[in-house]
DNA sequence: GGGCGCATGTAATGAGTTACATGATTGA
DNA sequence: TCAATCATGTAACTCATTACATGCGCCC
């Protein structure tokens, strides 16, 4: 999972940071999209500070908790270039675990099956309000590109999930 | 990732087998929609009848090697009952790793970004093609279920690369 | 005789989360 | 003085993949 270092990379191509700042950042921009730890972002650190692909530099002001300030490289750069790139390219609709219950739904009395998926058309419908909800953000771009691609999928799988109680339906009538 | 185990539940639910037989299942049947190892299907099956979720005999026909056999246990058809409906109920679109990419998009020069666009789109062709290819399956109507959902998905994709690719092009000619 | 199919695993590796640990400042 | 915020991490754990290991039977 390389998307994790892309981010880091990119927070540090926007501006330098310290690892507090970024967990700061993530939690107050993008907490509805990236589900990363704080520990993990300073091991992510470490990591890109190894490979040189950040700089850093202690920062103490007065008594406070001495900061850590990363900047990223101009190989730091350069690989984030090219992760995003790949990134983007990328195709990786991993809903492997979601499949593995439609393929054995058949081993459930349909009525639980249909209360199944009313249910999770319920969590659906949830995640959509609170998405559209979410206000147009003005800083990056990209949050609400992601968001709307958010959206679409989540409407994409609404629908399917429509279809399908739609031919359980019938065919329990039939 | 309690998928796996749910499937080899599943699995032995419809018929007793040994660990061979499973995988070679799943490549023949189910390559295409789940990615798990074989290696690892030896190992839940370890952690399962560890549980008591399933039980093993050993069985050696002449100088073959030996197969050990298992069989779904009372508590082990309980388990997969709950495991199937919390699964079915389960909403888990995670494209996290692609959200990344598009949230930085705007660090990459818009003729890059749309080349990249291009080629996921192409991948995304690729997949489509390749999952309508794939014939009706008799033994297990879960499998064309899971099939047209990752097809549902994988258009929802399309579409909406599509739509982001029109709105880069339009912002650029202004 | 050599390779494939049958049949089972173990050990090392990787990537991330969880829980734990520390310690100063600031405000109620 | 008590909790929250600032600021950093380490260690243990989990879960799956990768690579490695073994050995017999069968067919060409």
């Amino acid at each position: 999972m390389d998307s994790r270092s892309l981010l880091l990379l990119g927070m540090l191509k926007a501006q330098s940071r310290h690892g507090y700042q970024i967990n700061e950042f993530i939690e107050h921009n993008l907490r509805d999209l990236i589900p990363m730890k704080k520990s993990t972002a300073y091991t992510i650190l470490d990591r890109l500070g190894e490979a040189g692909l950040v700089s850093m530099v202690v920062d103490q002001e007065g008594n406070r908790p001495p900061r850590k300030v990363y900047s990223i490289t101009e190989e730091g750069e350069r690989q984030f270039r090219q992760l995003l790139k790949d990134n983007l390219e990328m195709l990786d609709l991993k809903h492997f675990e979601e499949d593995v219950g439609i393929l054995l739904m058949d081993e459930l009395p349909i009525a639980e099956a249909m209360a199944a998926l009313r249910e999770k058309l319920r969590r659906i419908e949830l995640e959509v309000n609170k998405y559209e909800k979410v206000p147009h953000h003005e800083v990056r771009p990209g949050v609400d590109m992601a968001i709307d691609h958010h959206l679409s999928l989540l409407k994409a799988e609404r629908d399917w999930v429509l279809r399908l109680m739609g031919n359980l339906r019938t065919k329990t009538q039939v």
